[in-house]
Order: C-alpha cells, then structure tokens, then sequence
DNA sequence: GTTCATTTATGCGAATTAAGTATTGATGCG
DNA sequence: CGCATCAATACTTAATTCGCATAAATGAAC
C-alpha cells in the first residue's frame, strides 16, 4: 500500500463529482493532478475504481466499495484525532475510584452519574474498599481517586468534603430504647456494640470512639462485622446495638429502626480525596468536575 | 489533518521500539525523517504523542490512544484494499436470486447454503416468483439470478439444470385410486384437477399439457391456486386432485398422499438461468459456482 | 564535576514527488 | 465531418521529503 491520504481525498471527490475537472476545482489543485493520483490509486490497489472516458465518469463496483471504505477511514481518522486530543485534555481515558459503604450508600451515585454524563468517554471503575485501604491504594496509584470516611487530612492530598452525615443509633425494633425518639448517647453506655472490622473501619472508629468519650463512656464491642449490611443482620439478631451514619437510612433491612441521637453536633464526612502531585490529566478533570459538586 | 499515512507509519515503528534510531532502520529510513514526522504528526493534532528527551522515549497517555486508532486505520484500509479487490472479481457484493416453489423445496437450499460458505462476502437474496416472472426480471435486471422450471432454452441466456423430478399424482387419502401403488396417467382422465394460476405458472402447465395429451386427454381444471401450499390445501379439501413435481414428497400435509405416475419418463427440469451477456461479476462467480455443481 | 557515549533535533543541499501549463487524443453531438 | 468537452500525457516548476553532517541534550562513569 504505497499511496496516502491524499490519494483518498482526491478519490472521494472525484467520486462525487464524477468529473476530473471539477473535482480539481474543489480541491484547489489543477485536473491533471487529480489524473495521475487517480490511476496511480487505481494501480496500488490493482483495481480499475472510475469507469471513464473523454465524455463520462462512473464509478465501478469496486469503487463504489472503495468508496465506502474511504468515507469510513476519513472519519476514523478524524476521530481518532479528537480521541487524541481529548486523552490529552483528560476527557478520555479510565478513573479508578475507591469508595467506602457511607458513600455508596449516600452521595456516590448521584455523582459519577452526573460524571458519566459530562464525561462519557472516561471508563469508571469504582472499587469498593475501606478508607485505609483506599489510602493505601492512592498512595501506590492503584485507585485514582478515593470516597473515604473523614474527617481526614493528608499532606499532599487533595480534599473535598461531598457528603455530611449524621451519627445515629441502629436498633432492633425490641430494643427498649426503640420507644424514644431520641437517645442520648449516655444510655448507650451499657448496650453490647456490633462495629465494623475494628482495623479496616479504624478512621470511622476512632472518629466514633471520642464521641462516645465525650459522652462518658466507651463502647462495649461485642462484634465486629464485615460490612454494614453484615452488622445490620447481627442487628437483626437481636446480638446488640449500633452507631451508624444516617446515611444508612435508605438501606435499613426489615426489623430494624434509627434513633436519632439528642444533642450531638458531631458529624460524619465523606470526602473526595486524590494525590495533589502525579495526577493523572483524567483525574484532574474529576477534581474539576467536583469543585462545582454542591454538597 | 494535513499529515497522511506516512506519518502513521512512522508513528507506529516509533511507538514499538520506542526508539528514534532503530524504528528508522526498521522503516529503511534515516532517523531525522522519522523526528521530522513524528513532530509534524503532533503539531498537526497539537498533542505530544511521544514523551521523549535524548535517552528515553515513551508513549504519552494521548499518544498511547492515538496509537490503537493507527493500528485500527491500518488495518481498516488494508480490509478497504481487500474489499476493493474483491469486488473486481465478484467476490463481494449482492446476488439477487429468484426461485420457484420447485426449487425451494428442492436443491436450491443445499446450493445457496454452499455458495453462502464459499463466498461469505456475497449477501444473497432470495425473491420467490414463478418462471415467467422471473424471466421478466433477469432481462430488465431485477434479479441475477433465476432458479426456474425448465426445460428451457432462451436466447443469449446461460442454463444450468439443478434439479431432475418426476411428475407424481397428489391425492387425498380417501381418494379410490390411492389404494394403487402406481397411476397410469389415462386413469386421472375424467378427474377434476388443481393446479396453480394458469398465468403464472404457465412453463410448467404447458409441459404438464403435453404430458397428458400424449396420455391421450385434457386436463379438467377446477381450481387455479396460488402457490403449491394452495394447491394441497384445496386438494385436502377434496376438491380434486394434481400432478405436481416429486420434490413435493418432504413438504406434503396431513391427509395427502402422493403415487407415482407408471410408464412416464418424462421429468420436470429445475433450471439455474442468467444472462451471458450484461451479467455482473458476482452473477459470474455464481455461474462457476453452478459448473462445479453436482446434480 | 567533567567527560563520554548515546540519542533526538536541526540546518542545508540533494533527491524525490507532486503540481502546473500546455497540449494531445478520444468521444459524443450537432 | 467539424466542434466542443474532458481525461490523459509531456514537460517544466514547485514543494516536499530525505540524507548527511552536526548541534544539543542527557544520563552514566570516573
């Protein structure tokens, strides 16, 4: 295959206009221009494409087929010109993003839906992991950017704060305290705690821990769970009490119900979070995309 | 997009050796060639393919995209190239064929079925019509190919016989003579005969015409069908009875019987016919095809 | 820190390729 | 049969690409 784009160019417009002369005139060149790329074409590809004399060009049937082709390759071509572009620009590529049970269970959704949208050439591939683990993950370039349970602050990591939530107690529906409206983090003091995994949620826990030192007293674990689904059902069995995010109030399995706890200001962050330096362009693109991200 | 497929080239060595030097020696080229195209590539689409400086070269992310689409390019106009040729000599394109009810419940289907498999590229289509009709259309070139009842000779028109079936007698079950193993024809004398529409499938009733003349009587016809399955169906209804072709044998319904005419050596032909002249090169690749046929 | 080896980039003349001008030659129409 | 039209060809000119020589940059070695 020794001709070029060119060839294809001056192919494409002889075929439209089926006549040498205007089609050089389309072109800005002169006819015998388009002559000599035309058979030198022909001759590549071995191939007779335009059925011509002194008084008619038609297209043959191997040119209506080449035709074709070359209507195909000029527009990958120019695609693939404006996937290059955009790869540069971070509006194409793939964005690995970490994300922990509050922000799947919360804000996460709505905004790599809305990420999609702007941005549907980037490849999401979310991976679900606990906030040390995301840190970790960043920290190897594993995952681009995670969701983590604040409050956090990492030198040479970006934050941004997409979601606030409150503490509240989890119940099952025949606990005693399930008659209060609220409850005062105090009366907890007695009750056997079900908690997360105490090394995979330690941000989550620690946060949790001074909370409750606050209030007098510290948590008796009685269970540590996998995940909050995993707690949720040691709930269920009546095996004891949790303190969970609000967030969970959509996913609450049957049987169980949320108090709300009187007078704590405290509250729970969710936070974007991606290394400041050897971003990749894509990952920047999202940092953008978040800034305009209203909590 | 003023760069060409020179510029791909080179791109491609460089990106897989990821070396000026060698990717030149690969492309039988001096290396400032290859610098030259590369920085004309990226200044044409105004993005740093290749992170290079006097030791290393490596792909940027957008050059690592742009890179794929090269590869899809190339290949997509070697297919073109193919195709074209292809083309030329009637390995690709459309064969329009019309068949009677004969032969598609004959050979045809074992024909078209190989022919699919020899030449993947030619979309076939099948257009049932009765013979005269389809002579109509291959002379105003509405098909390439017909598949008709013969026997038949037409001026400047190629045949090919596909297909050799006997006259047999249709009958309903209870019908008298269905008790006998064979039928002499002079027995179906005062019988009432379905046959299809005496226009349309006028080739087949003038050959079945003489057959019976010679039988020595004229067919008493008391009903035209449209097609074979009409036929049957009235015949099911014991409307009367019909000589239809022995390749009705596998498609026959419920409560028809089918008995062989004795002392008849006359057959029906099924014929493959296409102009000689004006034919298309793919109704040529299908004429060679038919050479190579076993009846 | 300096030198050396390696490798990409650049300047310039040579070679190749494409384009332009003028003309030929073929073809259909009046 | 001549004329008009249009693609092809011959030859010249312009543009592009290439190769050689060399500069500039960079990392490694001493």
């Amino acid at each position: 295959m020794n001709f070029d784009l060119r060839h294809i160019r001056y192919f494409c417009a002889v075929a439209e206009q089926l006549h040498f002369g205007r089609a050089a005139e389309k072109l800005h060149i002169a006819q015998p221009a388009v002559s000599r790329a035309i058979s030198q074409l022909e001759q590549e590809i071995g191939v007779r494409l335009l059925d011509r004399n002194n008084r008619k060009v038609a297209l043959t049937v191997a040119g209506r087929v080449f035709l074709e082709s070359c209507y195909d390759i000029q527009e990958s071509l120019q695609k693939s010109v404006m996937r290059a572009r955009k790869a540069e620009d971070g509006k194409l590529g793939q964005l690995v993003v970490g994300y922990t049970d509050f922000a799947i269970m919360g804000s996460l959704p709505k905004i790599l839906k809305e990420f999609r949208q702007q941005h549907p050439d980037i490849l999401l591939a979310p991976i679900h992991s606990v906030t040390s683990t995301q840190i970790e993950h960043l920290e190897s370039g594993k995952i681009d950017v995670g969701f983590v349970t604040g409050p956090l602050m990492i030198p040479d990591f970006h934050c941004k704060t997409v979601q606030e939530d409150r503490f509240v107690v989890v119940l099952y529906r025949n606990h005693p305290l399930a008659k209060q409206k609220t409850i005062n983090l105090a009366q907890l003091r007695d009750e056997p705690f079900i908690l997360g995994n105490l090394n995979d949620w330690k941000y989550y826990h620690d946060h949790l821990y001074r909370v409750c030192r606050s209030a007098g007293f510290t948590m008796n674990v009685v269970q540590q769970a996998y995940n909050s689904d995993a707690i949720f059902g040691l709930i269920a069995c009546e095996m004891g009490v949790t303190i969970h995010s609000s967030c969970a109030g959509d996913y609450l399995r049957e049987g169980l119900v949320i108090r709300e706890i009187a007078n704590l200001n405290e509250t729970i962050l969710t936070q974007a979070i991606w290394k400041e330096n050897s971003a990749s362009q894509v990952t920047k693109v999202f940092a953008e995309f978040l800034d305009t991200w209203k909590l």
